[in-house]
DNA sequence: TTGACATGAAACCAAATGGTTTTATATAAT
DNA sequence: ATTATATAAAACCATTTGGTTTCATGTCAA
């Protein structure tokens, strides 16, 4: 895993579950790396590397105190991925509101039948 | 890549910046592999791909009709990650708040501010 | 000052990812 | 019937990813 910045973008942050996992352990509090690792199943090396995508996407930034690196969480870029989502969110409200409407109004969906009996009553 | 299914989740299909111009085409209109191939630098076979990872996560589904595969947009699975999102909403939108106070109010910034609004929250 | 602790850095590795080319098959059009 | 079109499937490949182990370095505590 390289250093280089720009290299990790906000999508591909979040795409690893305990990238996102790290993401909500901040959120709560600002840790060390040692106190992170420390919910997790693998090395600190390999969170201090998820903690380095994270920082290349500035979701987190990390600083030296003491002989500790205290991260904190920098939620600013999600907004990126709130805009992203905006675009889609007309499309499913439309149809999730099309279904609300029809569990709310059952008797709505069977107009036609409704229909073909009041016109067999004439 | 695998055929199986429920290998990629919402999060990791959207990291790719191809399948999300991918969706982005399918938001338009439903459309068939080879017309969705020709937006792109890349061979037929390699959009396919993408269109199986997109299609593990739900997002788009194809039918085939004639000797076509028609893929459409399905939008629903963004709802999860619109949750995940929502838990940090607050996050940052305070923060900017914070921020737009400051910058529209110039002569109040101390602390106090940010004390009182942490008060109103309790 | 001597450990113990927290991190950094590098080398290494298997598997996943994002692409290619080739070959085969079904359908449409002439 | 033949040919062109649209896709499927498989083999292959380089790079990236997500992890490891090992070794070095700086800092705190006794």
């Amino acid at each position: 895993m390289s250093s280089s910045a720009q290299k990790h973008d906000v999508f591909q942050a979040i795409a690893d579950p305990t990238r996102r996992e790290v993401l909500r352990l901040l959120a709560e509090k600002e840790r060390p790396i040692s106190e992170i690792t420390a919910h997790f199943p693998m090395s600190r090396t390999a969170i201090a590397k998820h903690l380095q995508v994270l920082s290349e996407a500035e979701l987190v930034s990390g600083q030296k105190v003491g002989r500790e690196k205290i991260y904190r969480l920098h939620p600013e870029p999600l907004t990126e991925l709130k805009q992203w989502l905006s675009f889609y969110e007309k499309f499913w409200e439309n149809k999730l509101s099309i279904l609300k409407h029809i569990v709310e109004n059952p008797s709505d969906h069977a107009i036609g039948i409704i229909e073909r009996e009041d016109d067999r009553q004439k």
